[in-house]
RNA sequence: UCCGGGGUAGCUCAGUUGGUUAGAGCAUCUGACUGUUAAUCAGAGGGUCGUGGGUUCGAGUCCCACCCCCGGAGCCA
């Protein structure tokens, strides 16, 4: 059997290729299958007189998304899309298909979403799909090629990461366990054990969002660096973010044709990225005429207005303390501020990248987790990592549907997901 | 949780100041056609108008309550 992709280099032969049916155009004496195998789409010609009478009765029971069986001999042709065609000798169905739900046109959200495991099929779904597979295969190459160590991180955990409201529940032989809401804490274990780590995996908020930019369960990749400051941290992220861009235009471009997406808008992304700081971002807001003051935390219209100037993702570094996570270094030339940095995506896809160095300071992290009333003894394994040899190092987190999203153009990060979990859709 | 929009055929939608038997396109089925590209043409079947109550001679349309969906805010990646 040959796979549809490598037709081009059997042309003249008669070859077989299975696949589902994508439509059909049949008038009376000739007729015309597309085919989908997963690896492309072949224009299938049947003619009346040149096929045995079971083959031309087939053609009428392939119906849209039935799995069929077709012989014939490959001719180049450029009427056909892709530039190939089989000349049909033999076609079997072998999967008939009931009545398609999903059509060739316009549908609503919450129809296709109920249709997932059906919409997957579709040719913008099968791209961003196919971007998501090479984005995270280029994360893996990524720090692979680094030197990185990948640490896989629990999903079922006890201690918290960083605010209980937002955690799901379960039950643990009685006890209460959470899924986890970032791996973090534990590759910052692994840190003095292999230096660079990472962790990937989904990560669970049971927050009550309904916006495009969020999931319940989404994937994020968190890499956490021995010695490495703020500084080292967000050269980092901009290396990184730089090099899946590249590789999804590398490897990805007809899937971004297909996804209209416009490369011009995300060719140039490389280092370095422009930075400020939250400080001058208030400033620069509050020219802008935002009503922030200093000490809110950056909302989606505030980030939307400190993206519009540039065609880069832009860091916003250090925050206010009471803005951010407990686990965060104080920054020594603020102390009101902590060294982290959050990364915007351009054209409106928000936050990507949420990173910072780490409180090493035993004293210090002890004092914070009182401040947030979190409870210290979940916290006593991650406190010796204070007691036994602290160091100082740094991390982040992206993630991998909003990047996604951003490099497609796509709307909506549900669709960069195979099986999105939202607020309200545990289905399919 | 708050604000805004919506729910009519399998799907996407239209439906006038309340008025006879609720429409279109696509999909499905039947027929015609030897090169289509979301083929075209002719015909057919297909409806608990989100749910419950109310006003009215008469409700898809007006009123009340509830359910569900979408978008946004907050929160975050």
């Amino acid at each position: 059997m040959v796979e549809i992709k490598d037709l081009g280099q059997h042309v003249g032969e008669t070859v077989t290729v299975a696949g589902w049916v994508e439509t059909t155009r049949s008038h009376g004496k000739v007729a015309f299958v597309v085919l989908r195998d997963g690896t492309g789409l072949a224009q299938c010609v049947l003619v009346k007189k040149q096929v045995s009478e079971a083959t031309w009765e087939a053609h009428g029971l392939a119906t849209q998304e039935s799995a069929v069986s077709v012989t014939g001999e490959v001719r180049a042709d450029d009427r056909a899309p892709g530039g190939y065609e089989l000349g049909v000798t033999e076609m079997t169905v072998t999967g008939q298909a009931a009545e398609y739900p999903i059509q060739p046109k316009e549908h609503g959200v919450d129809f296709l979403l109920d249709h997932r495991h059906l919409w997957l099929r579709s040719s913008m779904q099968r791209s961003g799909l196919r971007v998501r597979a090479e984005v995270e295969q280029a994360i893996h190459d990524f720090f692979y090629g680094r030197g990185f160590v990948r640490i896989d991180t629990p999903i079922l955990t006890g201690s918290i990461g960083e605010h209980a409201g937002t955690l799901f529940s379960t039950d643990y032989f009685g006890e209460k366990a959470y899924l986890a809401q970032t791996g973090q804490l534990y590759v910052e274990a692994a840190c003095p054990a292999f230096r660079k780590v990472y962790c990937f995996g989904p990560t669970f908020r049971a927050e009550k969002s309904k916006t495009r930019r969020h999931l319940t369960e989404f994937w994020m990749v968190e890499p956490e660096v021995a010695f490495a400051d703020s500084e080292d941290n967000m050269r980092l992220q901009e290396d990184f973010v730089s090099y899946l861009v590249e590789r999804a235009l590398e490897r990805c471009p007809e899937e971004l044709e297909i996804l209209e997406r416009d490369t011009s808008r995300i060719e140039h992304v490389k280092p370095p990225f422009p930075r400020i700081s939250y400080t001058d971002a208030v400033t620069r807001l509050q020219a802008k005429g935002s009503e922030i003051q200093w000490g809110d935390d950056l909302g989606a219209g505030d980030e939307a207005v400190l993206t519009e100037d540039y065609d880069l993702p832009v860091f916003v570094a250090n925050y206010p303390k009471e803005a951010k996570a407990f686990y965060m270094k104080e920054n020594p030339e603020d102390t009101r501020t902590v060294l982290c940095d959050d990364l915007l995506a351009p054209e409106g896809y928000g936050e990507i990248i949420g990173g910072s160095q780490r409180e090493d300071d035993l004293d210090r992290l002890l004092e914070r987790i009182r401040e947030e009333q979190l409870p210290e003894e979940a916290y006593s394994w991650y406190l010796d990592l204070r007691r036994y040899g602290t160091f100082p190092h740094s991390g982040f987190g992206l993630g991998v549907e909003r990047t996604v999203a951003w490099i497609t153009g796509r709307h909506h990060i549900r669709e960069l997901i195979p099986f999105p979990r939202l607020m309200n859709r545990l289905f399919p």
